[in-house]
DNA sequence: TGTTCTATGTGATAAATGTTACTGTGTATA
DNA sequence: TATACACAGTAACATTTATCACATAGAACA
C-alpha cells in the first residue's frame, strides 16, 4: 500500500493535490512510547500531524506538575505546533508518546503557503484550532466548576474514549500527577466509585463498568 | 474625523484596502454598560471586532456559575465568534459588558472570503486565535497549580492589567463569583493580603500597593 | 522459595475551602 | 431623619483535599 493511500483514509478531508504535496516535502519521524516530543520553552518550527499512535499534551506547573489536557491521535494535528509555528515562538506545553507514534513534520513556510493555497488544508488549520479550544474550555469547566470526584469521572471517561475500550491501564499515581492531586485521593475515590458499581479496579487497570 | 481615521489607530494592522471593504459592509453596534451580548448556546453568525468599550467573556458552570477567562478590548476580535461563525455553530462562552460597548460585526461569508484576500485579515485572524488560546492556557494554568490565594493575585493582576489602574471597582462579591468561590473566602483571602501590605480595602474598591 | 519493588488500601491528622449565621457600617432613598 | 439595603468582617462549623504513616498484596526476579 502506498503512503498515499494511508493519508487518504488517515485525512480523508485532504484533497489529492494536497497529498502529493505532503508526500514530496514532509518530513518523517517515529517516537516510542514514553517519548518526550516537545517540551515547554521548546521552540517550535513545524507543525505535526500523527499518522499513528497515541499521544498526550500536559500543562506543566512550575513546581513540576503534569496537567493531563488532552489526546493527540491519528488524523489529528498539534493546534500549538501550528500556532507557535506561525511565529516561531516557544512550545506552551509538553507532549508525550503514550503509544509508538508516526508522525509527519511540515515546515512552518510550506504550512503559511498551503493555507492560501489548500482548501483542504485551510479548513483542516480551523477546524483543528476550534476544537481543541473547545477541548480547553471544557477542561477549564471540569476544574473550575467541579470538585475531584466528578473531575476524575471526567478523565476516565476521556480515557476511555481514546483507547475506545473499558481497561484502562492506568495507576492511581499517574492518575494523581495527571490531574495535579494525590494518589490517596484517587485511591479513596476510585474505592467509593467501585462501591458504586461504576468501575472495577485491578493492579495497574480500571475496568469501566458503565 | 473619519470612521477610517479611527479604524487604522485601533486596528493598526489592517491594510487600508480592508479598512474600506469593513467601511461599506460592516454592521456597526453598541452596548451600555451590563448588557449580555452573547450567551452560552446562542448562535453565531458574524465575527464582533471591539473599536470601544470593555467586555468579559465568561464560561457558564451548569449550575449558574459565571467562571472569568478573559477580557475583550477596543482593536481585538472575540475569537470564539470567529471559531463559530465559522461553522455556525452555538457560542460556548457569555459576553458581558463592562464598560459601554462599541462594536462591529462582520458576517461569516464575508469573514471566510476576506481570509483569502487580505494579508492583514489573515494574520489578524490567526494573531487572535494564538493570543486567546494562550490566555485560556494561562487559565488553566491558575486553577489547575494554584491555591485561591494565589488565583486571586492573579485576577486582580489581570483587572489593573484591563483598566490600566491601580483602583479596581469591584465588591467581594463579584470576584468570589467571578473565581467560583463564596464571599467569605474572598474576604477573607483580601484581608490577609492587606496585612501583607499588598492592598488597601475599600468599600467596592481595592487599591492594589505593589 | 525468598526477597525486593511497585501498587494499592486505609487511618490519623492538618490545612484549605465552603457554609451558616450574625454583626456592623456606609449609602441611598423614602 | 429614619429606614432599607448592599457590602464587608468574622466566628463556628462542615466538608474536601493534602500529607504522613504504615500495612498488605501482587509481580518480578535472584
Amino acid at each position: 500500500m502506498h503512503d498515499s493511500d494511508n493519508f487518504k483514509k488517515i485525512f480523508p478531508s485532504f484533497s489529492d493535490e494536497l497529498i502529493d504535496e505532503i508526500e514530496t516535502n514532509a518530513i518523517h519521524q517515529s517516537y516510542k512510547a514514553g517519548d518526550v516530543i516537545m517540551r515547554t520553552g521548546q521552540y517550535i518550527n513545524n507543525t505535526i500531524l500523527v499518522t499513528k499512535g497515541q499521544i498526550k499534551i500536559y500543562r506543566e506547573g512550575e513546581n513540576g506538575g503534569e496537567f493531563f489536557m488532552y489526546y493527540l491521535q491519528p488524523g489529528q494535528a498539534c493546534a500549538v505546533s501550528m500556532i507557535c509555528a506561525t511565529r516561531s515562538q516557544t512550545s506552551q506545553i509538553m507532549a508525550k508518546v503514550v503509544e509508538d507514534v508516526e508522525l509527519i513534520m511540515i515546515p512552518l513556510s510550506l504550512m503559511e503557503k498551503w493555507m492560501m493555497k489548500f482548501r483542504s488544508w485551510y479548513e483542516f488549520v480551523l477546524f483543528t484550532y476550534r476544537t481543541r479550544f473547545e477541548e480547553v474550555l471544557e477542561v477549564v469547566d471540569s476544574i473550575a466548576f467541579r470538585a475531584m470526584d466528578e473531575r476524575l469521572e471526567f478523565y476516565l471517561k476521556r480515557h476511555a474514549e481514546a483507547c475506545s475500550c473499558k481497561d484502562l491501564k492506568l495507576s492511581h499515581q499517574e492518575i494523581a500527577t495527571e490531574l495535579n492531586t494525590s494518589r490517596e485521593v484517587i485511591s479513596r475515590l476510585l474505592k467509593k466509585m467501585e462501591q458504586r458499581g461504576l468501575v472495577r479496579l485491578h493492579r495497574n487497570q480500571i475496568e469501566l463498568l458503565t
